[in-house]
DNA sequence: TACATGTATTCGCATATGCGAATACATTGA
DNA sequence: TCAATGTATTCGCATATGCGAATACATGTA
C-alpha cells in the first residue's frame, strides 16, 4: 500500500482512530462482534449506565463502526467490520511483546 | 484470540491507541517505517515546526512505538514494529470501503 | 390516547490534549 | 570553555472529550 497524505490521515484519525479514543468504545467493539445487541444489554454486560452506552454507540455507529437496526421499541446494534477486531487483536499481541520486552530489561521472569 | 479485559483494553488504549489521536503521528510512524530519520529532517519533510515533532515523537518513544538513539548532536528515530504500519493500512482498507459504500448511497459513481 | 419500556440527547463541569512561542539542555568542534 | 547545531521542555491558552444527572424522544400495547 502507498503513503498515505496527511489528508487521507485526517480521514482515517477522524473516522476510525477518534473512535478507538476510550477502552469502553473498544470494549463494545468487541462485544458487538461476539454478538450483536440491544443497548440495554450492552449496558447491563459492561456495568455502564445506558446513556453513556448510548453516546459511546452514537460515536461508532457516525463512524460506520457497527450499525443499528430497530427491533420494536429496542435498537440492534452490530459490529460493521469484523476486521476491526483483526486489527486491535494485532495492536494487543504488539502491546503484549512490547510489555514483555520491557519487563525482561528489568530480570522479572 | 481471546476476548480482552477492559484492564486490557485500558492498556491498549493508554500505550496504542492513543498514539494514534493525531495526524501527525500516524505520518510520523509511516515516515519513520519508510526510513529512520533525525529530528530536524523529520520536521523538514512533514513541514511541521521542530519543537511539534519533538512532542510528538515523546508520546510515540514513551509507548515504546518509536525508538531512538544518539548519533552525535542529533537523535535518530526509528519505528520500533513494522506491524504498526500493517494495523493502519487495513484501517485505511476498511475506511475506503466504507466511504466507497456511502458513496454509492448516493449514485456518486 | 395514556402508559410502560427502551433509547437518545442536553447541560454543566472536570479533565485531557494540542499548539505557538520562548527557552533550556545536550553534543560537538574550535 | 565558548559557540554552533540539534533536541527537548515549559508556559499559557484554546479546544476537545467524557461523565453524571436529568430529561426528551420513540415504540408498542392496553
Amino acid at each position: 500500500m502507498d503513503k498515505p497524505t496527511l489528508q487521507e490521515l485526517g480521514l482515517l484519525h477522524s473516522n476510525i482512530c477518534q473512535s478507538l479514543g476510550d477502552p469502553t468504545r473498544i470494549l463494545i467493539l468487541y462485544e458487538l462482534g461476539a454478538r450483536p445487541r440491544h443497548v440495554t444489554a450492552l449496558a447491563e454486560d459492561l456495568g455502564v449506565p445506558q446513556p453513556t452506552i448510548s453516546r459511546h454507540l452514537r460515536v461508532l455507529r457516525q463512524r460506520s463502526l457497527v450499525r443499528s437496526e430497530r427491533d420494536g421499541a429496542a435498537v440492534v446494534y452490530h459490529l460493521t467490520d469484523p476486521r476491526m477486531l483483526e486489527v486491535l487483536d494485532t495492536m494487543r499481541l504488539i502491546l503484549r511483546e512490547s510489555l514483555a520486552r520491557q519487563s525482561s530489561f528489568l530480570q522479572i521472569t
